[in-house]
DNA sequence: GTCTATAAGAAGATAGAC
DNA sequence: GTCTATCTTCTTATAGAC
C-alpha cells in the first residue's frame, strides 16, 4: 500500500544480500510488483533510495538508544538485574538477545548491508563501529563499572570486561550471518562463553 | 616485469577498496599500466582475474597451514613458548602477530575484499569463516587445551578460551581496517586485553 | 603483448501517454 | 502513480593492425 515504504523494504532486503553495485533499478522495481520507471516518482535515484535506508535506520537506532537511558532501562537498572538474576537466566537473556539480533529482519539485513558497503565510505565505517561495537562496549563498561564497585564482579577494568563479554557475541554472530546453518552449534558456544565470563568475573565468595 | 602478476596485485588493490562490482577492467589495466582489451590476453574475463586471487590467496594460506604443523612450529611448540614467556613478551608477541595482519599488504587487502564479497556466495563465506576464525580458534583451543592439562593454565574449556582470547584481537583488527586513524588506541585496548586474559587463566599460585 | 576501434549489451534515468 | 518507449552512458569483451 504505502509504495515508498515498500521500496524501501525491498530494497533494503537486496542490498543485504547482493550488495549496492550488484543490485539494479529493475530489481527493486520488481520485487515491489512495479515497473523501474515507476520507482523514479517516489525517489530520485538508485543513491537515493540507499540514503533513504541509512536515514531511516539510523533514526530507529537512535530512538533505541535514547530510550535506553531514558525509560529507566539503563546500565545501572541493568546492573541491577545482572546483579540480582542466576548464571542461567543470565545465558537465557543473552541468548534471547542474540537470537532477536541474529532473526529481526531489519537488524539482520541492515547489518549485512554495513558490512558489505563499510569501505565504500568514511562514514559507513564509522556508523558500522558505532553501533556495532563502540556503543555496546561504552554501555556495557557502565554496567561493568557499576558491579565492581558494588564489588558483585571483581574486575578492575570495566572497558576490557566489555570487550571481552561483547567481541564473542558479535563474532558468533557475524558467522551465523554468513553460515545460518551453524545456528545451533554457535548458540551454545554462545552459552558457554557466558557461563565462563560469568565464573571468571564472579568473586569466588559469592559462588 | 610479470605482467600477469601485476595484475592480480592491482586487482586485488581495487577489490578490497571498492568491492568487485566497483571495479572495472578499465581501472585495473590503467593501474597495471596497460590498455584494457590487453588484459584479456592474459586472463579471459574480469571473474577469471577474481578466481585467480583466490586460487592465489587459498593457496598461500594453505602452505602457511601446513608449516605450522609440520616445522616443529605447532600447538604444541607454541605452547611451551608461552609457558616460558613472561607477560611483557606474550604482549610482545601479540601486539606483533596484530601488526603484521594489519599492515601487510595482501593479508589485509584479502581480508578486506572478502569481508565485502563474503556474502555473494556460500563459498566466500565458509572460506572467511575457516580462515579469519575457525582455524584460529582450532589452533589456540589445542594449545590451550595443552597449557590446562600442563597446569599452567586454570580454565577447562579450551574452546572457550580460544573464542575469548581470539575474538578481542579480531574485532580490533576489523576496527582498524575501518578506521586506521584509531590504531594507536585499539592497541593500546589490545595490550590491556592479553595482560588481563594472561591474569584470568593463570593460576593464582604461579603469579 | 600492446594498441585503436568497435561491437554488444546492461543499467540508470527521462518523456510522455494513460 | 504506473506504464511503454527510448535515451544516454557505461562496461565487458572482441577484432584486427602493429
Amino acid at each position: 500500500m504505502d509504495t515508498k515504504k515498500r521500496i524501501l523494504d525491498e530494497a533494503l532486503t537486496l542490498f543485504s544480500e547482493k550488495g549496492y553495485a550488484n543490485v539494479f533499478v529493475a530489481d527493486i522495481a520488481e520485487a515491489v510488483g512495479i515497473k523501474a520507471p515507476s520507482l523514479y516518482k517516489h525517489y530520485k535515484s538508485k543513491r537515493d533510495i540507499f540514503n533513504a535506508i541509512l536515514n531511516e535506520m539510523k533514526l530507529s537506532y537512535d530512538k533505541q538508544a535514547a530510550m535506553l537511558n531514558m525509560n529507566g532501562n539503563d546500565a545501572s537498572a541493568d546492573a541491577k538485574v545482572f546483579s540480582a538474576v542466576s548464571e542461567d537466566s543470565l545465558v537465557e537473556m543473552g541468548v534471547g538477545l542474540f537470537r532477536f539480533f541474529l532473526h529481526d529482519g531489519y537488524t539482520q539485513k541492515f547489518r549485512k548491508m554495513l558490512t558489505i558497503e563499510q569501505f565504500s565510505n568514511p562514514e559507513l565505517a564509522e556508523l558500522f563501529t558505532k553501533q556495532y561495537i563502540d556503543d555496546s562496549l561504552k554501555y556495557q563498561s557502565a554496567m561493568f563499572a557499576i558491579l565492581c564497585k558494588q564489588g558483585i564482579l571483581k574486575g578492575d577494568n570495566p572497558q576490557i570486561m566489555a570487550l571481552q563479554f561483547h567481541s564473542p557475541i558479535y563474532m558468533l554472530l557475524t558467522m551465523c550471518d554468513r553460515e545460518p546453518q551453524r545456528e545451533a552449534e554457535l548458540t551454545a558456544l554462545l552459552e558457554q562463553h557466558i557461563r565462563q565470563f560469568s565464573k571468571l568475573y564472579t568473586k569466588e565468595e559469592q559462588q
